[in-house]
DNA sequence: GTGTTTGTTACGAC
DNA sequence: GGTCGTAACAAACA
């Protein structure tokens, strides 16, 4: 699932293999899946090249060579990319390719068709009119302060918007929390200034670690919460004991937090004295 | 066939 | 205008 680790991991990707080739061609199986006129990405990005990127939260803007002129991307659920030759079959679900002048091409992979791709003429106009914050990895917990002070929503909830932390999704949400024992309830601006301060170290520790393993949860220390989680059962075929807290042992539950799956540890994450 | 999952946005209510 | 809860979206998977 493409939170800010899947995406920091495209950027490399994109950087690695697709900069400086002109763009010949453009294949747009879909419509919906642009935020631009097909016709005006047509014309803006033919003959251009990519000279480079930047990742805000979850949104990866890819720049050009032409001035005013960046592809921002943004992976939904489960959006990939996908770079191939031409004489390679198409990916499955490459439903936008970029076709290169050397023969290579570009594929914008949208299983569920939640994914966006489109032109922006400026990052900072675009951040602030979509009420994108601070990149989670550049938060301070000064910021992290500030941000949380007026929001009364629990705590798993203020860090899922992207206005308070962008690219923290669901599970590294769940996770950030268990790292900093908190409960996810807790409503956010009822967090103690040593709590923030944990939040925010467990935002870097969190996050760098998934970075460095490029996102492949299976290969999450043991410590992590992530285990617990359904879909990852890969190193625990025939046990149960991923289902238990890795720091007390104790079963993890599982609720529902503003209409999303929320795993936390019942001991070490206390909403108060009695519970 | 049914339920669940994911990120974002739209839509009221306050 | 900010905040908050909820539903809707698309498609795959079990």
């Amino acid at each position: 699932m493409p939170e800010l680790p899947e995406v920091e991991g495209y950027r490399q990707y994109l950087e690695a293999t697709s900069l400086h080739q002109p763009i010949d061609d453009l294949d747009v199986e879909d419509t919906k899946l642009l935020t631009t006129d097909p016709m005006l990405l047509l014309e803006a990005l033919r003959g251009a090249s990519f000279t480079g990127t930047r990742r805000v939260g979850k949104n990866l803007f890819v720049y050009t060579d032409r001035p005013g002129v960046i592809v921002r991307m943004h992976f939904g659920m489960t959006g990939d990319l996908a770079y191939y030759h031409q004489s390679l079959d198409r990916p499955r679900h490459a439903r936008i390719v970029f076709r290169f002048r050397g023969g290579y091409h570009l594929g914008f992979i949208c299983p569920r068709k939640f994914e966006r791709i489109g032109i922006v003429h400026d990052i900072e106009t675009f951040l602030r009119e979509k009420k994108i914050g601070k990149d989670a990895l550049e938060l301070t917990a000064a910021d992290l302060e500030i941000v949380l002070a007026s929001r009364k929503t629990p705590i798993k909830s203020a860090l899922l918007d992207q206005q308070v932390a962008a690219g923290v999704g669901n599970w590294i949400a769940d996770e950030l929390l268990f790292h900093a024992r908190i409960h996810p309830l807790k409503p956010a601006h009822q967090l103690t200034t040593a709590e923030i301060e944990a939040l925010q170290v467990a935002i870097q520790e969190v996050l760098l670690t998934a970075i460095a393993k490029e996102a492949r949860y299976a290969d999450f220390p043991a410590s992590y919460l992530i285990h617990a989680r359904a879909w990852d059962t890969s190193p625990y075929e025939d046990t149960q004991q991923h289902l238990n807290c890795p720091r007390c042992g104790t079963l993890i539950n599982n609720i529902r937090v503003g209409g999303r799956a929320t795993y936390f540890c019942p001991n070490c994450q206390r909403l108060g004295p009695n519970d």
